[in-house]
DNA sequence: TCACTTCAGAGTACGGCGTACCCAGTTTCA
DNA sequence: TGAAACTGGGTACGCCGTACTCTGAAGTGA
């Protein structure tokens, strides 16, 4: 399955939230919610998400694999919770200060970040979006901290839309390499290696002039891809704002396009 | 699995490319690799990525399950070769004409629509990108297009990857309600009806004030979050291209952060 | 106190998946 | 005319998610 938002939406959003009645009858669970995301995680992190299955889950909590289904109603739904759970972040006052542009910018380097410490984030966090508490959380700080640009609401929406977007794919550049590497067994080097023979045979057809024109270094890793986009459209939210300027007040503008 | 870029980098790089020895003993083929590739798409198109299973593919094309393993060294390369098979474009001389600015433009909106005709792709093309023919062929021609933007290779390459990137990320928040529609059966408003009740008492808690605040049309479909993020993205970049204006020669700049 | 209700734990089983292995039949070459 | 090279495809294995069902523990109301 891999795929996130595949569950029943409303049970999601009652586990993710903690909704929902306690039953007072009945022995005491012997597990948690918690334990099993927390456990889940900590699978993924470690050997990738193809290797989080109930039955690897039941062996690591050392309960029978049905056991799980009384705490999450199947899969698709646990996948939502990890992906909540992973972007949970402690209170951080530096996070309060500057303007919006450093926010913007915190915000891309820090996404960066998650997607480097849990790759398999790259494969789940597809489909629906999932409205967890540590996603409106960041999703709180962040226009709290932009709302001073002067921007619409939609318009704000968007640029948050905007640099997680580029985020996911930026990251998916950079931790394909070591996906690669930790997968196949083999490093960079060799990966690319494998490839030049057929790579170079279909340049050297003179079908792809341009592309085989490009510099060596095109493609190399000493140019930060990353860093370069994230400018880009910082200046271009930079440009909005200042078009922006001249009047007062800040809400309720027209959607500039 | 339904992960791409999980299989033989090497094998898949010689089918995508056409390269081996063709057999000349033995009988016939009664298939062909085109056949297979077009058949998964079909049922991905119709039904959507989970539908496209080995087995269900021997039915569609009348053969042995295992008959396929002729042709495709496993689901992780038919599933790179479905990628880049839909990419395919044909030539289009209407893209030939205008700025780099229009050529990425158009980059962005047909990038859109590809994903809009073919919704599994927002969940295929993760992990490692495929340099297919088609992948190649339409860099290629972006390449020509935008070279006179007068950046440095690995800037054209960083542009091209954000305007792709962000491209997925707003493809997926459209889809998305599409998707939740054709499987729950619900339609997106009583999609959204099934989730207002528990998000209205998150909001009315009190530890949101921002977000409760947002004006009633933030999540709507009127804003058009892709067109407006499309902009400022090349906004961003003409900043950049207009601060090199100055100065002549257009390759072998240095990198610029 | 005791019957009853409610609930947790977990074994069994089903239908699906990708694919390793193997054999049968067909085509071409030496 | 073998022998070699190849295609087609059946069988089987080990995974997966999870529906169903039974056992026994914990709390409740009389």
């Amino acid at each position: 399955m891999e795929t996130s938002g595949s569950g029943d939406i409303v049970r999601t959003l009652h586990l993710l939230w903690d909704m929902g009645p306690r039953p007072s009858r009945g022995p005491k669970p012997g597990l948690s919610l918690d334990r099993i995301v927390e456990a889940a995680v900590r699978v993924a992190d470690a050997e990738g998400l193809e290797a989080v299955s109930m039955r690897r889950l039941s062996t690591e909590l050392g309960t029978g694999t049905m056991s799980l289904y009384r705490y999450v109603p199947g899969k698709g739904e646990l996948l939502d919770l990890m992906l909540d759970r992973v972007q949970r972040t402690d209170d951080d006052p530096s996070a309060h200060g500057g303007d919006w542009r450093s926010a913007l910018e915190t915000l891309g380097r820090e996404s960066l970040a998650l997607y480097q410490r849990h790759p398999w984030l790259l494969k789940a966090n597809q489909s629906r979006p999932v409205l967890g508490p540590s996603a409106i959380d960041g999703m709180e700080k962040v226009i709290s901290r932009i709302r001073p640009m002067g921007l619409s609401d939609p318009e704000l929406i968007s640029a948050i839309i905007m640099i997680d977007s580029y985020v996911i794919g930026a990251a998916r550049t950079q931790v394909h390499a070591q996906e690669a590497e930790r997968r196949t067994g083999l490093t960079d080097t060799e990966f690319w290696a494998a490839q030049a023979p057929v790579l170079e045979k279909i340049m050297a057809s003179g079908r792809y002039p341009v592309m085989a024109s490009l510099s060596e270094d095109t493609f190399g890793p000493e140019f930060d891809h990353f860093e370069f986009g994230l400018q880009r459209i910082l200046d271009g939210l930079a440009t909005l704002v200042d078009s922006r300027g001249a009047s007062a007040g800040d809400s309720g503008r027209r959607p500039g396009a």
